[in-house]
DNA sequence: CCCTTTAAGCTTTTT
DNA sequence: GCTTAAAGGG
């Protein structure tokens, strides 16, 4: 392998890197990069992990760990080093979520546990929900915590979190440390006839952190393998990932990059550390740069952005724009409504006049809410129906269309239909081989000879889909898929499918998702689209935004009621409306409607004194234009 | 049976 | 903060 000099190293495919970003990418000291949105986070940890393989600071054959949230997150980031370095190089960087890393580290070393703290090696994964709490069942057996006064819901929470809020071993001093300490061993070694063991995310962390904590070889050998480590999103790291992140990394040899943005941290109510920047760089001696561009957003949707800066308290600075734009480019604007009738009818007017005069996809528009995406846009959606625009709750189809087995199953079917589809057959073909226990080993033969029989079955899948007649031949096709690879293979390479009925009911879904589509388009390949989404404009919360962007966004009902908690969470609510107004890149559009008479069970009239502020930012900015309709 | 009180929902990911 | 459904009391 011929290596680049650190000296004459450029930035791959035609990447022009800002300033701090390339100080950034050849820093070899601990790092917090703090990156607003459109400044390229993700690029730039491409870059990094580029400069670190090609010029061999990551000594071969030492590893890049890279830690995202979010499978998606783990997933592009892949991907882009990827295309930056190539296949071979990228082989030396592992991108991971913080769950996975936690449960491998658990289950590869569960031995180094002590039996009291060692969980089942059969564990369940705990399901935490309105009709099934794991962790409070095992409270329940333990004997319940003496505390009253507490709602259901708020009990049950106090529970998990006296579960989980200290690295173990649990101090069982008390009586409530001796409650905790057997709702632990119910939790990690079962109770017949009660609870299989099982556990929670947050305590596979727990149980990794003290597993390093007792094996001091195990966390010298994660220093060894892995020379970086990059940490995508930061500001949402909770403190129990915080104290795994310190298990592992605490003065060890590793560098580690942490990417976040402050502005952006919505996540405090789900136990993120509101001080991990601070606490970051005392502990592992970091130093801090920041990103100044932003090279989504045009000039005056920018100008908007860096309003709310100040109130954030955040440092003002001055933010660049995207040489691709001219200095008057971007589109905001506020339309109030008498009622959400008339807000749905004139949405969904104007989005059927971007489609048709500006000639964008649907794709590149969004409709965002801050909650309840189905009531609020239940309208817009019947509206747009009109026009023959089909909108959806994206909620409902973006954690079904990352799951293994809809890919797996999508992609056989898009391979019998579409000989020519390269992008489908490569991954049926790679997955048979997969399940067949196939490597670069494997003489040319036996593959010619699995080809020819994948060849074959799909022939036969696309013989079957002709013929359908209703959705039960829908479902013999598809199990006949499952049948072909066998399922318990299937359950063998992704476990998460061998618990309850998780795995059926996918297939179940699948199928009704399928046969709607082709009830209504009567073409398999369109029907297989569109349950993809590829012709719908997406209706999404904030927080499931996080990371997008569109071409145009609509924010449907900038109103209190929306906004319900706002005066106990300025700053979280703050940085709400900040993500939601930084997902667009050209145009951004906020509704208001003063009677929103949804059926649903909340509010009708609607106010906007609370979260005054928002307005005061959109009115400062003398870029947005109020319309009354 | 009727009136009053209480609880739930609201933003989330992960094998 | 606000609405509605369910539970509780006499």
């Amino acid at each position: 392998m011929n290596y680049h000099n650190p000296r004459e190293w450029k930035p791959s495919g035609d990447i022009i890197l800002e300033e701090n970003a390339l100080i950034s990418v050849k820093s070899n000291k601990n790092l917090l990069v703090i990156a607003g949105p459109g400044a390229g986070k993700t690029e730039l940890l491409a870059q990094k992990a580029s400069y670190l393989l090609e010029t061999n600071t990551c000594q071969n054959p030492k590893k890049i760990l890279a830690i995202s949230f979010k499978r998606d997150a783990a997933e592009n980031l892949a991907e882009r080093v990827e295309k930056r370095c190539g296949t071979e190089l990228s082989k030396r960087f592992v991108s991971k979520t913080y769950d996975s890393f936690a449960k491998n580290l658990l289950d590869n070393f569960i031995h180094g546990l002590p039996e009291e703290y060692k969980p089942m090696a059969h564990y369940m994964i705990a399901i935490q929900n309105r009709k099934q709490n794991d962790i409070r069942k095992a409270f329940d057996v333990a004997g319940a915590l003496p505390i009253s006064g507490l709602s259901n819901r708020d009990y049950n929470d106090l529970l998990n979190n006296r579960l989980i809020e200290q690295r173990l071993p649990i101090e069982k001093e008390n009586q409530n440390g001796k409650i905790v300490k057997k709702a632990w061993d119910i939790l990690l070694k079962g109770e017949v006839n009660e609870l299989p063991p099982t556990l929670s995310f947050q305590m596979i962390s727990r149980l990794a952190e003290y597993l390093l904590r007792l094996n001091p070889l195990i966390k010298m050998a994660l220093g060894q393998t892995y020379s970086h480590v990059f940490l995508d999103e930061f500001q949402d790291t909770t403190d129990i990932q915080y104290d795994l992140l310190k298990g592992c990394f605490y003065k060890s040899s590793s560098t580690i990059t942490a990417v976040g943005d402050n502005k952006q941290r919505i996540m405090l109510w789900a136990r993120a550390k509101k001080d991990v920047f601070e606490a970051f760089k005392k502990d592992f001696s970091a130093g801090e740069q920041r990103l100044l561009m932003n090279h989504r957003s045009a000039p005056r949707l920018v100008e908007i952005q860096k309003l709310v800066y100040g109130y954030l308290n955040d440092i003002k600075q001055d933010v660049k724009t995207s040489e691709k734009w001219s200095e008057t480019d971007g589109i905001s604007e506020i339309w109030t409504f008498n009622n959400a009738k008339r807000e749905a009818e004139v949405v969904a007017e104007n989005i059927k006049e971007f489609i048709r005069d500006e000639k964008i996809n649907p794709r590149d528009v969004c409709i965002l809410v801050k909650q309840l995406p189905d009531i609020y846009g239940e309208m817009i959606i019947s509206s747009l129906k009109e026009y023959e625009i089909i909108a959806r709750n994206e909620v409902v189809y973006q954690d079904f269309l990352k799951e293994d087995i809809v890919k797996i199953l999508l992609n056989a079917l898009i391979s019998a239909l579409e000989k020519e589809d390269t992008e489908s057959w490569i991954s049926v073909l790679s997955f048979s081989k997969l399940i067949r226990g196939f490597d670069s080993n494997t003489d040319f033969e036996k593959l010619n000879s699995l080809i020819r029989e994948i060849k074959d079955f799909l022939n036969k899948i696309d013989n079957q889909l002709k013929g359908l007649k209703s959705e039960k031949d829908l479902e013999q096709v598809i199990w006949g898929i499952i049948n072909y690879y066998d399922i318990n293979s299937i359950k063998g390479l992704y476990p998460k499918y061998k618990q309850g009925t998780f795995l059926d009911e996918l297939i179940i879904d699948l199928i009704g998702f399928l046969w709607r589509e082709y009830v209504l388009t009567n073409d398999w390949l369109t029907s297989i689209e569109n349950v993809r989404g590829a012709n719908s404009i997406p209706i999404m919360t904030i927080h499931k935004s996080k990371g997008l962007e569109y071409d145009t966004v609509i924010f449907i009902g900038l109103e209190d009621s929306a906004f319900w908690n706002y005066l106990k969470q300025k700053e979280e609510d703050t940085c709400a409306f900040f993500v939601a107004l930084s997902r667009a890149k050209r145009r951004i559009i906020f509704t208001f409607s003063s009677d929103r008479e949804v059926t649903s069970p909340y509010y009708t009239r609607q106010k906007r004194d609370k979260i005054k502020p928002f307005y005061e930012i959109l009115k400062k900015s003398q870029v947005v234009e109020e319309i009354n309709y």
